[in-house]
DNA sequence: AACACAATTAGACAGTTGTCTAACAATCTA
DNA sequence: TAGATTGTTAGACAACTGTCTAATTGTGTT
């Protein structure tokens, strides 16, 4: 995973929607196309980049492909997140 | 500021880096160029976006445009983050 | 006023992105 | 095996993005 790849995944509101609803639970790929107003190409394509990012991973079960959240991955990005941005709670009192 | 527009701005390396970079001191559009290897235009159409998307804040000093972090901002966006992403750690054991 | 300095704006251009339709692939069931 | 279901891949295309050079704006200095 490289950071840039991470962030340009976010860069796109349908994937933070994406993101958003395999928080909630796990979804198929057919279930999470329902919820977009897009073809199932378009949202295949956005699976893709989302998995390329490492921000989701799937797996096949029967005809359907399952969607989840990485975990570890997400956490990560918030913890790198913070540290990128540590200094604004103190930088008046720090060197 | 619309969500989508710090994601935007989040999304090229340059332009994050350049946040960092305001996260240690505020600096003239001049100092921050000077870290980078690209003309000063592409570098204020960085600073445009940065701007528009309410991440950094600018006042003119003389003859230098001096750039500083929206701490406010960028708290908010953090704090919106970790919201966004709240499910990771107990989706499990939560309706 | 004339010039230098710091920075932005305007406009061009190649590369990237998000979307679509059409075609293909994998799995299940009758 | 034929057909239905679920999803991806291929290819096209308009819109957007990041970069550059050239021109312009605003400020200070002589």
């Amino acid at each position: 995973m490289s950071n840039n790849e991470v962030f340009k995944a976010l860069s796109d509101p349908t994937r933070r929607e994406i993101l958003r609803l395999l928080g909630l639970r796990e979804m198929s790929a057919g279930q999470l196309t329902e919820k977009f107003d897009m073809t199932k190409p378009s949202m295949s394509h956005h699976f893709a980049v989302l998995k390329e990012a490492d921000l989701i991973t799937s797996r096949r079960e029967g005809q359907q492909i399952i969607y989840s959240l990485n975990t570890t991955v997400v956490q990560d990005m918030l913890t790198w997140m913070l540290d990128f941005f540590r200094h604004d709670s103190n930088r008046n009192n720090e060197p």
